[in-house]
DNA sequence: AGTAAATGTTACCGGTGGGTAACAGGATTT
DNA sequence: AAATCCTGTTACCCACCGGTAACATTTACT
């Protein structure tokens, strides 16, 4: 494997582990096999590095909903129940580069920081296919149903570190089932 | 004022606008119109000064829940609404300390830092608090629906930092009100 | 084989970070 | 007034971090 990738590779590992601000480029050099000055031969700063880290997640995040779309080829709503399935667990073998983005998105200040423009173009391409999705799956209000769905799964994320794994991070298909079902439902009666 | 509060408080500020690790125990100092030294005689260290600023953080969170409670007594659903507005607006005057709770907890890599367990207690005493409110206003499926708004608030200040503006973040109470308003109905008809 | 490109090694730089020692000045109490 | 406590100032220590220079070494390609 040619030393750019695994030096990514590396870079990914320390940097869900420790955060981007608490991992140094001698380190992530280190743990790829390799030393500083290659790194820098192949990534002008670490705020480059960081920003390819992070297009890099963007990509595998689009892939992710690709191989659902193969998994599912023309049912929606199994995807998107698919992709709640793979993101609400905490376990072992779970998708954890949205919640990787959400880290950098916080660890990084600088709202200039290339990764940060990563991020967020990451996220609407992410909102957007959800939106289709929903759509696609014949779900009354797809753009109200589809952001409710970003928002659990984004406060799933952070209430798993900030609250703990008793906290509400862990039960993510618990409580979006519900909201699905609802917006299979007809119209609801106003409240009185 | 005293030393100690002030560097409490500019610790918040500059905790927030530049997170935890951007901030060097100096330049605090300097923002509170002291110094160094003057701080350490406060505080041990930086990890208990931000484990400091964090509970104070909590008990303000708590002192929201009270007011709210004193501006709509006995009205748990209008306490709920107006917490959701209160936190869902992005502007000037709006309570940013929830927000800082949840980058705190992602800024700080190491689970075992004071500053985590102060995070996650906070986090369990608002969840209980939230939960109780939705019983207490006759909500249907109270532990539910609480979960869902505390994941929707949660995510919702991700979303404005990761996703920008024009994000899913910005529109807490459209997509909170129709979740409590299917609270007020019966339970639904389960889809075909 | 020979040449060029890519990688490894070591040492170094400037800056900054958290944290401490020692001493001088000001305020408060008794 | 005297003793005590809190604060301010300066200087310093050590460790680390991002980044670079110079040179040795290997790899790959023709």
């Amino acid at each position: 494997m040619p030393p750019r990738q695994r030096i990514l590779d590396a870079a990914r590992a320390l940097f869900f582990r420790h955060g981007i601000q608490g991992v140094g480029v001698e380190a992530i050099a280190e743990a790829a096999g390799t030393n500083k000055m290659t790194l820098y031969r192949h990534f002008e700063s670490k705020e480059l590095l960081v920003a390819e880290y992070l297009r890099a997640l963007a990509a595998e995040n689009v892939r992710v909903w690709d191989d659902l779309d193969a998994a599912h080829p023309g049912d929606a709503l199994e995807q998107i129940k698919a992709w709640l399935h793979s993101v609400g667990g905490h376990g072992e073998g779970i998708d954890h580069s949205g919640c990787a983005m959400m880290n950098a998105a916080i660890q990084i200040a600088d709202p200039e920081h290339p990764g940060r423009k990563a991020v967020e173009a990451a996220q609407r391409t992410h909102r957007e296919r959800l939106i289709g999705l929903c759509r696609e799956a014949g779900l009354r209000d797809p753009e109200l149903l589809a952001d409710q769905l970003f928002l659990l799964v984004e406060g799933s994320r952070a209430a798993y570190r900030s609250a703990g794994p008793d906290g509400p991070g862990s039960s993510l298909c618990r409580l979006a089932g519900p909201l699905i079902a609802a917006h299979q439902q007809p119209a609801p009666v106003p409240a009185t």
